[in-house]
DNA sequence: ATTCGGTACTGGTATATACCAGTACTGGCA
DNA sequence: TGCCAGTACTGGTATATACCAGTACCGAAT
């Protein structure tokens, strides 16, 4: 009988069963919210497995969204999920200041663009015309959370880059051009974060997100913004209500 | 010349060098769909670098979602995306019969059981009420894409698991027992794909995919059904249709 | 023709080691 | 007080190696 696993362990990985023992520790609440998990040099020793096994471990726990980490800082217990509902969109950076929730916003960078194929589609409007277009990100709890890209008609709004963008741009469209929301595109999908952006969001690069991408409608059913967001994974969920059209 | 990282490349990682060379040929279409990727020890090879290394590049390209792995089998390009339209969330299964998709349905489980307190709140029923239960794997263009575990309330549709469960159950609920489904509550997250699912979905433990969770009303506002559903992330994209409600 | 075993592949797990590059703190010097 | 160097941490990258466990295929024996 060679190489007996033996009756207890049948199989499973080391690593395996160091994720199960540490995510205990996170689910229980032994490790509460943005604690510090245990470093990967303190898991091998305390686990008896070389780092490399140790590191494997805790990159597990990262991907399954209990962790997340900090370059060269450590690794931290996630917090709980941000709900957000794709069907009250416009209200995001306005509702989040009304919720209590500690939203942040900084504006990265701002420039009038000219539409491409892909935005023109979108946006229903010619190759060439002039965007409004704005990044911006999101710190939710004082953790970042979100990059948003934005593309607006810039003929239904001149001047729009003068203003404050570090607010809801839905209530300033709405305010300063009379432009209402109205209805929306949304696609949501799972995708790796580039590098640039794992950088902004101050996550390791090669790490799954979530990117949104929604159309935005005024009443009349024109489409006047495209955005598109790239979410932390593990800190979101995205609600909608549907009603089935026959 | 010893190991020059020399001019071009000033610090990018070796096995970041190798996961964008491997991307360029899948984006170009050098590789297409379904196309084996080169394996570790390949890559190891002509890289000159070791299959650590190697696989390190490999295992990025998979987190970015453009190539899946099927264990000891090698690792192949990732197809298009898969659409799922969340408004229509009810003809999944029977509208792709119909756009020529190729839908197969494999059922895993099938059974009565009680309403624990989850349930019970999302169904709107008491702790204890006896529910159908399904779990069912669905592939697509022969490639198993996610897994939906589906809970009905059972006083609305008696005998509802005597019925062939390979096809959409929404029309069997219309069909036998006249249950229209009208509306639904849909949550989308990211999160870790659990290692009894991977092994279902022929993917290695510990990727993230997507869950997504609906609560489905029929007419009158009553929910009848609660699904959850565990799909490849890579392999699939959501879309809805948002109406601002002010 | 079918089965069975070998073999050459694949990825999965695991060790031990090394050095690099940031972070965070501490203690001493100006 | 304020800066700065040192140091002890953190994770990031990378090598070389070993063995395990499935897969796929081919060829020989039945």
């Amino acid at each position: 009988m060679p190489r007996t696993r033996s009756q207890a362990a049948p199989s499973l990985p080391r690593f395996r069963q160091i994720v199960d023992s540490i995510s205990h520790d996170i689910v229980s609440g032994v490790l509460p919210e943005h604690a510090a998990l245990p470093s990967e040099r303190v898991v091998a020793d305390l686990h008896g497995v070389s780092r490399m096994t140790a590191r494997r471990a805790l990159e597990a726990i990262e991907a399954e969204g209990l962790a997340y980490s900090e370059d060269r800082k450590g690794r931290f217990v996630s917090p709980k999920r941000v709900r957000y509902d794709i069907s009250n969109q416009v209200s995001f950076a306005a509702r989040a200041g009304s919720t209590g929730a500690d939203l942040a916003i900084l504006l990265l960078r701002k420039h009038t663009t000219q539409a491409d194929a892909k935005l023109a589609a979108a946006l229903a409007v010619s190759v060439g015309e002039t965007l409004h277009e704005y990044t911006r990100l999101f710190s939710i709890d004082s953790h970042t959370t979100l990059i948003e890209t934005e593309f607006v008609v810039a003929r239904r709004c001149p001047g729009l880059l003068n203003y404050d963008l570090r607010q809801s741009t839905t209530l300033l469209l709405e305010k300063h051009y009379g432009i209402l929301a109205r209805t929306g595109d949304v696609v949501i999908r799972m995708r790796a974060i580039l590098p640039d952006e794992a950088a902004l969001l101050g996550l390791p690069p090669h790490h799954a997100g979530i990117e949104l991408e929604q159309t935005i409608r005024d009443e009349a059913g024109v489409p006047f913004c495209f955005g598109r967001q790239v979410w932390r994974g593990e800190l979101a969920e995205f609600s909608a209500q549907a009603i089935v059209n026959r």
